[in-house]
DNA sequence: AAGTGGTCTAGACCACCGG
DNA sequence: CGGTGGTCTAGACCACTTC
């Protein structure tokens, strides 16, 4: 009876957990900070290690700690913005980017990308990777499809080193007329070789950047970039982006 | 001694069993079609049931699978293009948008965001919130901060009906000329709020889509956008993007 | 070798949805 | 009410980094 139904929807411990590190997080700590280890911390809240866990995966997921395993928890630092897209168009490889080229390969692309570019499911189209930088940290690993019929006139594929075969690609490329361009950007989780290229675990999750060249009325082009979710924030659009925190205690209203 | 070392890196079970489960999806299951219940899951595949929702986990945040508590594991359809930017910059609430309006309230925004308007901290501005729909299922929710200063001329503030004040804001800052905006993305995760809205528990990953409206030389209104991260894929630019699937074993070259 | 985070187990109970 | 996914526990062992 008159029982009031306060705390009719209690919250998970692991909710609360997150909010209190979050708050012990901006007063008590600063970016680069050691966190205790995961088992002081369990036993000082009381809670199982597992517990105290998914409250620690959240706030990684939101870019406010950085775990890494034989070494520790840390205070992430602020995310970076990272330019992805301009007004203008541009093709890949202009001077300006920040992108370093790796190498690049003679291959048949994934089924799913062959469809887009309209080749053949089996025809090898010259795949670039590239890697993009900041602060020593890596943000991205990029594979660049680009068909055998949009650079016709390739002469040097045979250079020795890699680099300058991605090169002379880029190069190629840059002789079209670009049209257009779209992208599209969804949640995704590291394959095995873009995780250790981002200095992660598989699974870790990662922004899927999606962009496609458009000249001479078709595909010419196709690049799939993934960015590590935890410390990027990607910005569109006439200036450096929107410096908003977006911590969800400092979100409420 | 002579032990080969196959293996040495052996992969995590879940992570295996991620792709096996991947795999099924792919080949013996339809959209919308129910799977079996974690507990017999985890047995037909001799694995703790924690292990096995580290799997599905992953699965879902890949837009694969959509679990409902009470309900069960479906299988979840391909991701849905939404459309977050035009090349044309055009203010919120034109027509042809499909976003829903809800109310609008006059009221001190969080400090983050006053300090992107350029207001006092404690000054109040107008806060639109709208929502967004594709067949049914909610993918967005907005929050849309208008200074006072953007909309001086605003007389029916005392509209009866939530959804006629909101309107009445957006038409007056219509009269602004928009000289450009920024936009950036992030990955975060739902306050409690939102998740209601969205349909999904708090903690759910999320898209944060920012976007700074600029007119006469300064930010005349900033929007924080709530994307549902496992059912929307982001769309840039000319036409609706690119339809690639992202399905981490399809992406293997 | 010692200490960290990452994986895994076998249980338990709870909140929610449907008939 | 029974069945579902969501939370939580108290352990164990492993992979990795650092000293």
């Amino acid at each position: 009876m008159g029982t009031t139904q306060l705390e009719s929807v209690p919250e998970p411990k692991y909710w609360h957990l997150k909010t209190v590190l979050s708050e012990a997080l901006d007063s008590e700590f600063s970016v680069g900070e050691i966190l205790p280890n995961e088992r002081d911390l369990a036993a000082r809240f009381g809670v199982a290690r597992a517990t105290l866990r998914q409250a620690l995966e959240q706030l990684e997921l939101e870019g406010r700690l950085q775990r890494r395993r034989g070494v520790g928890t840390t205070v992430a630092p602020p995310r970076v913005g990272v330019a992805v897209g301009t007004e203008q168009h541009v093709w890949p490889g202009t001077p300006g980017d920040d992108w370093q080229l790796a190498d690049c390969t003679l291959a048949a692309p994934p089924a799913a990308v062959a469809d887009v570019l309209e080749t053949g499911r089996d025809e090898p189209v010259h795949i670039v990777r590239r890697s993009r930088m900041t602060h020593g940290q890596p943000l991205a690993a990029e594979l660049l499809y680009i068909p055998r019929s949009s650079v016709p006139d390739l002469s040097a594929i045979d250079a020795p080193a890699p680099v300058a075969r991605a090169r002379a690609v880029l190069r190629e490329l840059e002789r079209l007329e670009l049209e257009g361009q779209d992208r599209s950007v969804e949640l995704g989780s590291a394959r095995a070789d873009d995780a250790k290229e981002l200095d992660r675990l598989p699974g870790a999750p990662v922004l899927l950047v999606t962009t496609r060249f458009v000249a001479e009325g078709r595909t010419v082009a196709l690049s799939l970039a993934t960015y590590r979710a935890d410390t990027c924030r990607l910005t569109f659009g006439d200036s450096g982006g929107v410096e908003i925190d977006h911590t969800p205690e400092r979100r409420a209203s």
